[in-house]
DNA sequence: ATTTGCATGTAATCTGTTACATGATTCA
DNA sequence: TGAATCATGTAACAGATTACATGCAAAT
């Protein structure tokens, strides 16, 4: 189906009225771990969304002078977001990862070399993992119904902790096997 | 640095002289489950680093009329490879997958299609990890030696095993939450 | 003979990033 | 008053997919 950036404002919006630099923040924080997008790319995409008839907005003044545009979701809006959350599972593409790529081809390097690349990119899951289990500190107990914005904000940010701590394993047996044979 | 495909280019040819078509079959095989490109990203970039003086070719006749290009890497080409290989580790956006997002939104659906969307997932991952573990069959043993490619290929799937396999932990965990509550 | 796979390319489009560009508001 | 943040946009470029386009070779 694609236009996956479309229904993420959908959805985002589906939940409050938000301006371009809400969201652009929003994707900056709470999305970051599974999507994410500059504000050159949310701008002109709330532009083509408003022509769509998907969103529409109101301008507010912020101070005495400066205009910022709240956006909210309309009836054909929501309609297409729903559309888009109903439509069926499919497989998608594994994502690219450079650091698996060099991984993949660290047998042209010496294990001194191997070595120090996999401690690197230990020490970079690690402050992430610890970035995350610090977001999860704002829930101080599992949110209790699945119909909140909250509970999807509880169960993605499992799942990144999840996957940054797979890959910290992954990555300290790599340097276990690659240390075993100098 | 960017220029990703023209690294991972730059490290199939430095193990072995390669087509265009082989290089594509490579990467929907051994590389698919972190780098991917077709056949029309593939032939142009070729192109582009034949003329920078990284890669060169020699014409071979299939059959009787059939010309492929058997490509392979140059001094030059190597150089770059190996200094791409020897930067350093660098934290990488994470990477975008829709059905997190959709997980992320779920509230806003009802009970029943929350659990049904879950289940899809989980059958789509199991799915890839059997293919995964299929695969990890043709290591009969450990590969010992760190400087062959065929470590880096068990590396790397073993690391995509393990990525499967806490991704649909995850989803489990995200069934039952939502199944607790209904 | 027909189908599948080998083999190579281009064109159009979409998606995403970096850089360019401007100006107001708030807080220290 | 200066810096950080709020706020909005465009332009140029890079990266990637889908569709267009062609033809040979091998196997059934």
């Amino acid at each position: 189906m694609a236009r996956t950036l479309k229904y993420a404002i959908l959805g985002l919006l589906n939940q409050q009225e938000l301006t371009g630099y809400d969201l652009m923040k929003t994707f900056e924080s709470a999305l970051n771990e599974f999507w994410s997008a500059k504000h050159s790319q949310i701008y002109p995409e709330l532009k083509k969304l408003d022509q769509e008839g998907c969103i529409a907005y109101k301008v507010e003044i912020a101070g005495s002078v400066l205009e910022k545009k709240l956006y909210h979701i309309t009836e054909k809006g929501r309609e297409e977001f729903l559309n888009w959350m109903r439509s069926e599972a499919e497989p998608e593409a594994t994502p690219k990862e450079v650091y698996r790529l060099k991984i993949f081809f660290s047998g042209c390097l010496d294990t001194e070399e191997q070595k120090s690349y996999l401690a690197e990119q230990i020490e970079i899951h690690r402050l992430r993992l610890e970035h995350l289990k610090n977001n999860q500190k704002k829930f101080d107990s599992v949110p209790a119904d699945p119909s909140t914005s909250e509970f999807g904000d509880y169960l993605v940010l499992m799942g990144a902790v999840m996957r940054e701590e797979t890959t910290i394993e992954w990555l300290e047996r790599c340097l276990e096997m690659v240390a075993m044979r100098e």
